[in-house]
DNA sequence: AGGTATCGTGGGTAAAAGTGGGTAATTGTT
DNA sequence: AACAATTACCCACTTTTACCCACGATACCT
């Protein structure tokens, strides 16, 4: 079960490859083989799940029903984006154009480790939601946290 | 267990020929024996079928009730239009203009991968479907996922 | 503090992938 | 049987991707 944690100001260059910061890399499992599936977020930013996370989420995945047209919708966005990446000999990802223009990102990223994925921000669309976000943070934790 | 996911804008040449994403490829079974069966999809799109995928399938039709009329109706739309199709040295398939013009492609498609098949839109009738759908991705993937 | 290993960034090149077209074989039709 | 239409197979070109190498900066260790 992997635990991301941490905020990394990263770049990414022209032919759209991304590194993995190498704390992140630390908590990834043997058994993702060094391969990541990027797809789309919540908000506009990208998930990028180790393979292990993200054969979990394809489990539950599978268990919808094609036959349901909701279930059909969330399949196919979410399936529309995924791309299965493997790190290069510099531990860099590569990331399609579609997915960098759908969260809006040009040379510069904010990649967070949120437990068992990581996400990439457009450093600026980042800022913005945390300044949307009409609670405080002491006032969330309140009603999210029991204790 | 096929596990086809992303999207690919590709295209179709004059003679019905498309390839399929060798990310894709990747995923096809070699049971499949390099063979597809392609059918109308749910809203305007195509299914293409590797061929143990199809024989799955096939197994759960036969599971119908011939004497029952909506059954009759669910086998006859299913079948009438598919198709079998082996890859070429080029690793594409053909697809009958009958299908095309089901799916209104012309030049240009979608195609995406969704688990165990492959979905092949026109580009247009995609966004289109994206745009009608009334509630956003989070909204529910928030009741479709449990968590 | 200095040497060493790791890390982040950039670019070049060979292989693979995607696209288009030509010709021979096959099919069906008159 | 001859012809037209369709299909299957082969070849050629362009673009993209994957893999490799290189360099400067940072962190680490003794």
């Amino acid at each position: 079960m992997s635990a991301f944690k941490g905020s990394y100001a990263y770049s990414v260059d022209n032919k759209g490859r991304v590194n993995i910061p190498a704390k992140l890399r630390k908590n990834v499992a043997r058994e993702a083989n060094d391969t990541f599936v990027v797809t789309r977020g919540y908000e506009e930013c990208l998930f990028v799940y180790p393979q292990d996370e993200w054969n979990k989420l394809e489990e539950s995945i599978r268990q919808l029903s094609p036959t349901n047209s909701r279930h059909r919708f969330f399949m196919r966005a979410l399936l529309e984006r995924a791309t299965e990446s493997q790190l290069d000999a510099q531990a860099r990802i590569s990331i399609p154009k579609e997915l960098l223009q759908f969260a809006h990102i040009e040379n510069e990223v904010l990649i967070i480790g949120v437990l068992e994925h990581i996400e990439i921000w457009n450093p600026k669309l980042y800022d913005q939601y945390l300044k949307a976000q009409a609670e405080s943070y002491e006032t969330v934790a309140q009603t999210v946290l029991q204790k």
